[in-house]
DNA sequence: CTTACGATTGCCT
DNA sequence: GGCAATCGTAAGG
Protein backbone atom coordinates (compact mmCIF):
# COMPACT_ATOMS: atom_id res chain seq x y z
CA UNK A 1 0.00 0.00 0.00
CA UNK A 2 1.42 3.36 -1.05
CA UNK A 3 1.35 6.01 1.73
CA UNK A 4 -0.18 8.98 -0.09
CA UNK A 5 -0.01 11.21 3.01
CA UNK A 6 3.69 11.72 2.32
CA UNK A 7 4.89 14.60 0.08
CA UNK A 8 4.40 14.06 -3.66
CA UNK A 9 8.16 14.02 -4.19
CA UNK A 10 8.41 10.92 -1.97
CA UNK A 11 5.29 9.28 -3.39
CA UNK A 12 6.04 9.82 -7.08
CA UNK A 13 8.61 7.03 -7.66
CA UNK A 14 6.35 4.56 -5.85
CA UNK A 15 3.57 5.22 -8.38
CA UNK A 16 5.74 3.87 -11.21
CA UNK A 17 4.41 0.40 -12.01
CA UNK A 18 1.18 1.00 -10.12
CA UNK A 19 -2.16 0.32 -11.83
CA UNK A 20 -4.79 3.06 -12.04
CA UNK A 21 -8.26 1.94 -13.08
CA UNK A 22 -11.39 3.86 -14.08
CA UNK A 23 -14.32 1.57 -14.81
CA UNK A 24 -13.18 -1.06 -17.32
CA UNK A 25 -9.91 0.68 -18.26
CA UNK A 26 -6.64 -0.05 -16.44
CA UNK A 27 -3.25 1.60 -17.04
CA UNK A 28 0.19 0.70 -15.66
CA UNK A 29 1.91 3.98 -14.82
CA UNK A 30 5.32 4.55 -16.48
CA UNK A 31 5.94 8.31 -16.14
CA UNK A 32 5.04 10.78 -13.35
CA UNK A 33 5.96 14.24 -12.05
CA UNK A 34 5.79 15.65 -8.52
CA UNK A 35 4.22 19.10 -7.89
CA UNK A 36 4.97 20.47 -4.44
CA UNK A 37 2.26 23.04 -3.79
CA UNK A 38 3.22 26.22 -1.90
CA UNK A 39 6.97 25.70 -2.32
CA UNK A 40 6.80 24.94 -6.08
CA UNK A 41 6.18 27.88 -8.45
CA UNK A 42 5.21 25.40 -11.19
CA UNK A 43 2.39 23.94 -9.08
CA UNK A 44 -1.21 25.03 -9.64
CA UNK A 45 -1.43 25.16 -5.82
CA UNK A 46 1.48 27.64 -5.52
CA UNK A 47 -0.82 30.62 -4.86
CA UNK A 48 -2.87 28.98 -2.14
CA UNK A 49 -6.15 27.11 -1.80
CA UNK A 50 -8.28 29.37 -4.01
CA UNK A 51 -9.39 28.32 -7.49
CA UNK A 52 -9.16 25.04 -9.34
CA UNK A 53 -6.32 23.58 -7.24
CA UNK A 54 -8.23 23.95 -3.95
CA UNK A 55 -8.78 20.20 -3.92
CA UNK A 56 -5.01 19.72 -3.67
CA UNK A 57 -5.20 21.13 -0.13
CA UNK A 58 -7.70 18.42 0.83
CA UNK A 59 -7.07 14.83 1.94
CA UNK A 60 -4.64 12.57 0.05
CA UNK A 61 -5.87 9.76 -2.19
CA UNK A 62 -8.20 11.93 -4.22
CA UNK A 63 -7.83 13.11 -7.83
CA UNK A 64 -7.01 16.62 -9.01
CA UNK A 65 -8.09 17.01 -12.64
CA UNK A 66 -7.44 20.12 -14.74
CA UNK A 67 -8.09 21.17 -18.33
CA UNK A 68 -4.95 21.87 -20.36
CA UNK A 69 -5.03 24.05 -23.48
CA UNK A 70 -8.83 23.80 -23.59
CA UNK A 71 -8.60 20.23 -24.87
CA UNK A 72 -6.82 17.81 -22.57
CA UNK A 73 -7.85 16.58 -19.14
CA UNK A 74 -4.82 15.72 -16.97
CA UNK A 75 -4.83 13.62 -13.79
CA UNK A 76 -3.00 14.13 -10.48
CA UNK A 77 -3.00 11.89 -7.42
CA UNK A 78 -3.25 14.20 -4.39
CA UNK A 79 -0.59 13.63 -1.69
CA UNK A 80 0.35 15.12 1.73
CA UNK A 81 -1.92 15.30 4.78
CA UNK A 82 -5.24 17.19 4.75
CA UNK A 83 -4.43 20.91 4.70
CA UNK A 84 -1.10 20.53 2.83
CA UNK A 85 -0.96 20.65 -0.97
CA UNK A 86 1.12 18.35 -3.18
CA UNK A 87 0.30 15.99 -6.01
CA UNK A 88 1.70 13.61 -8.60
CA UNK A 89 0.87 14.28 -12.25
CA UNK A 90 0.34 11.03 -14.16
CA UNK A 91 2.09 11.60 -17.50
CA UNK A 92 2.12 8.22 -19.23
CA UNK A 93 1.30 4.55 -18.91
CA UNK A 94 0.72 1.23 -20.61
CA UNK A 95 -2.89 0.17 -21.20
CA UNK A 96 -3.36 -3.20 -19.49
CA UNK A 97 -7.17 -3.46 -19.43
CA UNK A 98 -10.10 -2.19 -21.50
CA UNK A 99 -7.96 -2.00 -24.60
CA UNK A 100 -10.87 -1.86 -27.05
CA UNK A 101 -12.54 1.02 -25.18
CA UNK A 102 -9.28 2.96 -25.16
CA UNK A 103 -8.84 2.34 -28.88
CA UNK A 104 -12.33 3.72 -29.51
CA UNK A 105 -11.57 6.80 -27.41
CA UNK A 106 -8.13 7.50 -28.89
CA UNK A 107 -8.96 6.79 -32.51
CA UNK A 108 -7.48 4.42 -35.11
CA UNK A 109 -4.31 6.39 -35.86
CA UNK A 110 -2.65 6.23 -32.43
CA UNK A 111 0.08 3.56 -32.18
CA UNK A 112 -0.41 1.13 -29.27
CA UNK A 113 2.44 2.61 -27.26
CA UNK A 114 0.90 6.09 -27.54
CA UNK A 115 -2.59 5.12 -26.35
CA UNK A 116 -1.81 6.55 -22.88
CA UNK A 117 1.50 8.35 -23.57
CA UNK A 118 1.43 12.00 -22.47
CA UNK A 119 -0.81 13.46 -19.73
CA UNK A 120 -3.62 14.45 -22.11
CA UNK A 121 -3.61 11.09 -23.85
CA UNK A 122 -3.53 9.23 -20.52
CA UNK A 123 -6.55 11.26 -19.37
CA UNK A 124 -8.43 10.52 -22.58
CA UNK A 125 -7.59 6.80 -22.33
CA UNK A 126 -9.04 6.69 -18.80
CA UNK A 127 -12.07 8.76 -19.78
CA UNK A 128 -11.51 11.40 -17.10
CA UNK A 129 -13.62 14.58 -16.85
CA UNK A 130 -13.36 17.79 -14.81
CA UNK A 131 -16.16 16.40 -12.61
CA UNK A 132 -13.76 13.66 -11.46
CA UNK A 133 -11.63 16.26 -9.65
CA UNK A 134 -11.98 15.58 -5.91
CA UNK A 135 -13.08 11.96 -6.38
CA UNK A 136 -11.40 9.35 -4.17
CA UNK A 137 -9.30 6.41 -5.33
CA UNK A 138 -10.03 2.99 -3.81
CA UNK A 139 -6.58 1.80 -2.69
CA UNK A 140 -5.38 -1.80 -3.12
CA UNK A 141 -8.86 -3.29 -3.07
CA UNK A 142 -9.95 -1.54 0.12
CA UNK A 143 -13.47 -0.17 0.18
CA UNK A 144 -13.84 3.37 -1.16
CA UNK A 145 -15.07 6.14 1.18
CA UNK A 146 -18.80 6.68 1.68
CA UNK A 147 -18.67 10.48 1.87
CA UNK A 148 -19.74 11.17 -1.69
CA UNK A 149 -16.21 11.42 -3.11
CA UNK A 150 -16.35 7.84 -4.36
CA UNK A 151 -16.63 6.98 -8.03
CA UNK A 152 -15.26 4.12 -10.08
CA UNK A 153 -11.55 4.82 -9.59
CA UNK A 154 -8.91 2.62 -7.98
CA UNK A 155 -5.15 2.39 -7.52
CA UNK A 156 -3.08 -0.78 -6.98
CA UNK A 157 0.52 -0.63 -5.76
CA UNK A 158 3.07 -2.51 -7.89
CA UNK A 159 3.69 -6.10 -6.75
CA UNK A 160 7.47 -5.66 -6.99
CA UNK A 161 9.74 -2.59 -6.78
CA UNK A 162 10.23 -0.78 -10.09
CA UNK A 163 13.39 0.92 -11.36
CA UNK A 164 13.15 4.71 -11.68
CA UNK A 165 15.12 7.30 -13.63
CA UNK A 166 14.95 10.93 -12.49
CA UNK A 167 14.81 13.91 -14.89
CA UNK A 168 13.59 17.49 -15.05
CA UNK A 169 9.88 18.09 -15.64
CA UNK A 170 8.27 18.67 -19.05
CA UNK A 171 6.40 21.67 -20.39
CA UNK A 172 6.81 24.16 -17.54
CA UNK A 173 8.54 27.55 -17.42
CA UNK A 174 8.81 28.10 -13.65
CA UNK A 175 11.07 25.93 -11.49
CA UNK A 176 11.88 24.01 -14.67
CA UNK A 177 15.37 22.96 -13.57
CA UNK A 178 14.15 20.91 -10.58
CA UNK A 179 14.49 17.14 -11.25
CA UNK A 180 11.05 16.01 -10.14
CA UNK A 181 10.09 13.73 -13.06
CA UNK A 182 10.32 9.94 -12.72
CA UNK A 183 10.23 7.42 -15.57
CA UNK A 184 10.67 3.67 -15.93
CA UNK A 185 13.87 3.22 -17.98
CA UNK A 186 13.38 1.59 -21.37
CA UNK A 187 9.58 1.87 -21.32
CA UNK A 188 8.29 2.62 -24.85
CA UNK A 189 5.18 4.37 -23.46
CA UNK A 190 7.15 7.20 -21.82
CA UNK A 191 6.34 10.57 -23.46
CA UNK A 192 8.88 13.17 -24.53
CA UNK A 193 12.56 12.90 -23.75
CA UNK A 194 13.90 9.74 -22.06
CA UNK A 195 16.66 11.36 -20.03
C1' DC B 1 -16.59 42.48 -18.16
C1' DT B 2 -12.40 41.66 -21.30
C1' DT B 3 -8.21 39.56 -22.30
C1' DA B 4 -4.33 36.47 -22.07
C1' DC B 5 -2.55 32.10 -20.93
C1' DG B 6 -1.35 27.32 -20.54
C1' DA B 7 1.66 20.78 -16.07
C1' DT B 8 -0.55 19.53 -24.65
C1' DT B 9 -1.12 17.34 -28.96
C1' DG B 10 -1.01 16.28 -33.80
C1' DC B 11 -0.50 17.90 -38.23
C1' DC B 12 2.42 20.53 -41.41
C1' DT B 13 6.81 21.95 -43.62
C1' DG C 1 11.36 21.93 -35.86
C1' DG C 2 7.15 25.19 -36.18
C1' DC C 3 2.50 26.19 -35.03
C1' DA C 4 -2.71 26.26 -34.63
C1' DA C 5 -6.62 24.51 -31.97
C1' DT C 6 -9.64 25.38 -27.95
C1' DC C 7 -11.77 26.75 -23.34
C1' DG C 8 -11.60 26.86 -18.27
C1' DT C 9 -9.01 29.94 -15.29
C1' DA C 10 -6.67 33.76 -13.79
C1' DA C 11 -5.38 38.32 -14.30
C1' DG C 12 -6.38 43.02 -15.52
C1' DG C 13 -9.37 47.33 -16.30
Amino acid sequence: MIDLSRPALDVAPHLLGAIIRHGPVSVRITEVEAYMGLVDPASHAFNGPGGRAAVMFGPPGRLYVYLSYGIHHCINVICSPDGVASGVLLRAGEVVGGNQIVRDRRGPKAPDRKLASGPGNLGQALGVELADSGMALALDGFAPPTDGTSSDWSLEAPSAPVAARITTRIGISKNAETPWRFIIPGEPTVSGRRH
